[in-house]
DNA sequence: AGCACGCCGACT
DNA sequence: GTCGGCGTGCTC
C-alpha cells in the first residue's frame, strides 16, 4: 500500500533520514527527488531536499509530520548529482543532509526561488495603441511617454527612467489602462552559437598536438588523463583546445583551479579565448551572482565554468569534460566540516557521467602518479617548454660554515647582481612571511611563544608587533624581557620582510617587490604587482609560495631558494612530497622565455639524498623514489588513511575522548587485523588557538575493513550522548597541514 | 546545528 | 524571590 512517505534531507549534522507525509491535495503530483520542500523540524522550519519517494513502509508507532510546501515542481538536481552526493556522504562519512546542501548556492539553501533576477516591465495595451493623443493635451508628459511606448512597445522600469518617463507618468498611464505591467525573468546569459567557438588558436608542438588529439578522441567514455607537463610546457593551451572541441559539440566543460591569486588570470585567459561562454565561480561572488551562475550552468546557458574547489558541485546540463588544473594542489581538499577532495569528487563525477577528465600538473601528486603507473590513468606527457626554452639549471649552495647576508649566500648575491645588471629579473623564494620567525632575549633565553599555540610568535615590522601565524593573536613587542626584564632582544631567523630590507639596501638601484599575504592583502594589489613584473624591467621579486604557483614571468632568469631544507625533516610523511612540488614549481619560474634560467638552491645539507635527487634528477624521479618509500611503509597511496581528531580546552579530555572511542570500537569488534592504528597521539601542534588536539590515524590496505571501522566510528560519534565538550572530526584521505 | 527544558549561582 | 549559566535531549 502506498504510504505517501517522502524521505527528506535536512541540513543538520545527523545520520538519520527523516520522512514526511505528503498532503492529500498533492498526492497526484508528488515532488521529485532533487526538489526542495519546506518541512517542520522540531520547533523549526527548514528547507529540505527530497531524497526518496514512497519507498519506506513507515513505522506505525511513529507519527509523521506533513510537508509544508513544495518549492520546486521540477527537481533542481539531476540524478547524477544525487548519486554523487550519496557517494560523497558515504565515502567521507559525512551526513548526507549537509553534503547535499553544498550542491546549492546560498539563496537556494534559504528557500528562495530558483529564478534569474526579475524585473518590472511596462507594455503598450491595445487601448493605448489607439488612444487619441489629443485627450492627453493637458498632460504633456504622459502624452510624450505614450508616444514613446508607441514607438518601442515595451520598457523595463529602468529603461523607462532612462528615457525620461517618470514613475508618476507611468502610474497615470497604468490607471488609464493605456499600458500594463508585468514581471519577467532577466536571463543574464545567452545560449551561444555552436559554430562560433574560440579564437586565437596557438600553434602547438608535436606533444601538445598529440595530447589534444587524444583528448578529442576520448569524448565518450570515462578515461582519466594525467596531463603531465613540465613547468612552462603549455598545458593550459592543450586543455583550452580540448574544451573548444567539447563545446563545439554543444556540451559543457568544468575547470577546477586552485584557491590562489591565480584565479583572475586564469579567468582572463579563458575569457580571451572563449568570450562570454565562460563563467568564473568562487566564494567572493555575491548571492545573486552565485545563483545566476548556478542557474546558467544548470540550464546549459553557460558553456564553461572555471572555479575553485566548490565548483565541483555546480550542476551542468550537458557536461562533456572536467579539467582539474594543478591537481596536486592542497586547496582542493576542504579542511573543515565536510572534508571532501574536489579532485577526487571530480573523478567520481566523471565516472558517473561517463566522460573524460584531465588531471593537469607539472608535479603530480603521488596518488595520481601511482594511478598512472598502474595504467588506471592515461598519461599525456609534455616534456618540452612551449617556447622551446630549456629547463633551468640547478646550482646547489651548501651553507655550512658560510657567512650569510640576511640569509643570502655570496653566490646568490653575486649572481643576483650579475643578472640584474644584464637587465633580467631575479626571484627570491622564502616560504616564511614577516620579519623574523621569533624574538629571543639574549640575556636569559626567553622566546616569544604564543600563549594559545605551540608556536613562536613572528616578529613583524611596520608596525612593530608580534604575530602568531597559527591563531589571530597579535601583541606589542615587549619593552623589556617578560622573564628577566633585560632589554636585549634579538630577532631570530629570517622572514621575507627582513630579506626585503637587505635586498633594498644592497641593490638600491633596482626595485624589490615583496609578494606575500601581508603585501597582497588589499584587493587587486597582487594583480598590480604582477602587471609591473610583466613590464620586464630588471627587478627582484621576493616572496612566499604565492609567487611559486603557475605564474609566467618571462624575464626571470635566476631563482634563489633561500631555504631548501624546511620541510625536509617534517614529521608528516607527506612533507617531502610537498617540498619537491614546491621547489619544482618555484624553480619552474626561471627561464621560461627565450633566456635560459638558473636556480640556486641553498641548503645546510646539500648531500641529503632528497636534495641531490632534486638537483640531479627531476620531479618525476624524485617522486618515484618517494613512491618506493611509501610502498614499503604501506602509507598512501599504498593504503587508505583516515584520521579522527578531538579538540578541547583540556589535553586529557581530548586524549580520553579518542581513547574511549577506540575502546568502544574494539568492544564492537570492528578492529580488524588489517587496520594499522597510529595513536592516540597529540596532534603535530598539540595546542592551537587555545585548544588541545589529539588524534588517531588509521591505515588499511583493505578499503572495506577501513570503512567498517569508520561506519562504526561515525555511528558512535554521532550518538547524542557523545560529549559536547569535545569537538571532533573525521577526515578521510587527510592531507594534514597541522 | 538549533532549540527547549532543567537545575544551581549572583542580582534588583 | 528571579535572570541566566550551559549540560542534556530531541528533532520525521
Amino acid at each position: 500500500m502506498s504510504s505517501n512517505l517522502i524521505e527528506v534531507l535536512v541540513p543538520i549534522p545527523l545520520l538519520e533520514k527523516f520522512s514526511y507525509l505528503l498532503p492529500k491535495d498533492l498526492h497526484s503530483n508528488p515532488p521529485k527527488p532533487g526538489s526542495r520542500v519546506i518541512v517542520p523540524f522540531g520547533k523549526r522550519t527548514l528547507v529540505g531536499v527530497v531524497w526518496k519517494i514512497d519507498t519506506e513502509k513507515g513505522n506505525k508507532e511513529r507519527k509523521y509530520k506533513y510537508i509544508k510546501e513544495i518549492l520546486d515542481l521540477e527537481p533542481l538536481l539531476d540524478k547524477e548529482s544525487l548519486e554523487l552526493a550519496d557517494w560523497a556522504s558515504r565515502y567521507y562519512h559525512h551526513p548526507l543532509g549537509e553534503v547535499i546542501s553544498y550542491f546549492f548556492p546560498p539563496s537556494l539553501r534559504k528557500g528562495k526561488e530558483a529564478k534569474f533576477l526579475e524585473a518590472k516591465f511596462f507594455e503598450l495595451t491595445n487601448k493605448g495603441e489607439f488612444f487619441d493623443l489629443a485627450e492627453l493635451s493637458r498632460a504633456p508628459i504622459q502624452r510624450k511617454a505614450l508616444e514613446l511606448f508607441r514607438s518601442k512597445k515595451e520598457f523595463s522600469q529602468i529603461s523607462a527612467k532612462a528615457y525620461g518617463i517618470s514613475s508618476s507618468a507611468l502610474n497615470a498611464l497604468l490607471t488609464k489602462g493605456l499600458i500594463s505591467k508585468y514581471t519577467r525573468e532577466l536571463t543574464p546569459y545567452k545560449k551561444q552559437d555552436k559554430s562560433s567557438v574560440g579564437s586565437g588558436k596557438k600553434k602547438l608542438n608535436e606533444e601538445q598536438q598529440y595530447a589534444v588529439d587524444s583528448l578529442n578522441k576520448a569524448k565518450d567514455g570515462n578515461t582519466v588523463f594525467l596531463l603531465n607537463g613540465i613547468t612552462g610546457s603549455g598545458k593550459t593551451e592543450v586543455y583550452l583546445q580540448a574544451i573548444k572541441n567539447i563545446i563545439s559539440q554543444g556540451r559543457q566543460a568544468l575547470v577546477l583551479i586552485p584557491e590562489i591569486g591565480l584565479a583572475p588570470q586564469a579567468e582572463e585567459r579563458f575569457k580571451r579565448y572563449f568570450g562570454e561562454r565562460v563563467l568564473s565561480f568562487h566564494s567572493a561572488k555575491n548571492e545573486r551572482e552565485k545563483l545566476d551562475a548556478w542557474l546558467g550552468a544548470s540550464k546549459g546557458l553557460v558553456d564553461i565554468i572555471i572555479g575553485t574547489r566548490s565548483s565541483i558541485f555546480m550542476p551542468m546540463k550537458n557536461i562533456g569534460l572536467i579539467v582539474v588544473d594543478e591537481e596536486h594542489d592542497l586547496s582542493f581538499k576542504q579542511a573543515e566540516r565536510f572534508r571532501y577532495s574536489a579532485r577526487d569528487m571530480a573523478l567520481y563525477r566523471a565516472k558517473i557521467k561517463n566522460i573524460p577528465i584531465v588531471l593537469a600538473s607539472a608535479t603530480p601528486s603521488l596518488e595520481t602518479l601511482n594511478n598512472s603507473l598502474v595504467d588506471k590513468y592515461k598519461v599525456l606527457n609534455l616534456t618540452k617548454r612551449a617556447t622551446g626554452a630549456k629547463l633551468p639549471k640547478y646550482i646547489p649552495v651548501g651553507l655550512r660554515g658560510k657567512e650569510l647576508h640576511e640569509g643570502l649566500s655570496d653566490e646568490l648575491v653575486g649572481l643576483t647582481e650579475e643578472e640584474l645588471t644584464k637587465g633580467n629579473q631575479v626571484l627570491i623564494f622564502l616560504n616564511r612571511r614577516g620579519y623574523a620567525p621569533s624574538l629571543i632575549c639574549r640575556s636569559c633565553g626567553w622566546v616569544s611563544n604564543c600563549e594559545r599555540c605551540d608556536a613562536h610568535m613572528t616578529v613583524h615590522t611596520s608596525p612593530l608587533r608580534l604575530h602568531c601565524h597559527h591563531c589571530e593573536a597579535q601583541k606589542e613587542k615587549p619593552k623589556s624581557c617578560p622573564s628577566c626584564s633585560a632589554n636585549d632582544f634579538q630577532s631570530y631567523g629570517y622572514g621575507t620582510a627582513r630579506v626585503e630590507e637587505f635586498l633594498k639596501k644592497r641593490f638600491s638601484k633596482f626595485p624589490v617587490l615583496r609578494i606575500d599575504s601581508d603585501t597582497t592583502k588589499k584587493k587587486d594589489s597582487l594583480n598590480s604587482y604582477l602587471s609591473s613584473i610583466k613590464e620586464g624591467k630588471p627587478m627582484i621579486l621576493l616572496g612566499t609560495q604565492l609567487l611559486a604557483k603557475g605564474h609566467h614571468f618571462p624575464d626571470v632568469t635566476l631563482v634563489g631558494i633561500l631555504d631548501a631544507d624546511s620541510g625536509l625533516f617534517s614529521a608528516d610523511f607527506r612533507g617531502s612530497e610537498r617540498v619537491a612540488q614546491l621547489m619544482t614549481q618555484v624553480a619552474g619560474r626561471a627561464g621560461r622565455d627565450k633566456k635560459p634560467g638558473k636556480v640556486i638552491l641553498q641548503s645546510y645539507c646539500p648531500e641529503h639524498p632528497q636534495i641531490e635527487e632534486l638537483i640531479t634528477g627531476s620531479y618525476e624521479t624524485f617522486a618515484l623514489t618517494l613512491l618506493e618509500e611509501r610502498k614499503s611503509a604501506k602509507t598512501p597511496p599504498f593504503s587508505f588513511q583516515a584520521k579522527i581528531q578531538a579538540e578541547s580546552p583540556n589535553s586529557y579530555i581530548s586524549r580520553d575522548f579518542i581513547n574511549d572511542l577506540l575502546i568502544s570500537i574494539k568492544k564492537n569488534g570492528a578492529l580488524s587485523k588489517e587496520l594499522r592504528l597510529v595513536g592516540p597521539l597529540p596532534s603535530i601542534m598539540e595546542k592551537k588557538s587555545g585548544v588541545f588536539r589529539w588524534e588517531v590515524n588509521v591505515f588499511s590496505t583493505n578499503r572495506k575493513s577501513l570503512h567498517e571501522f569508520l561506519d562504526l566510528s561515525q555511528a558512535l560519534l554521532y550518538r547524542p550522548s557523545t560529549s559536547k565538550k569535545v569537538r571532533w572530526s573525521l577526515d578521510i584521505d587527510p592531507i594534514s597541514v597541522m
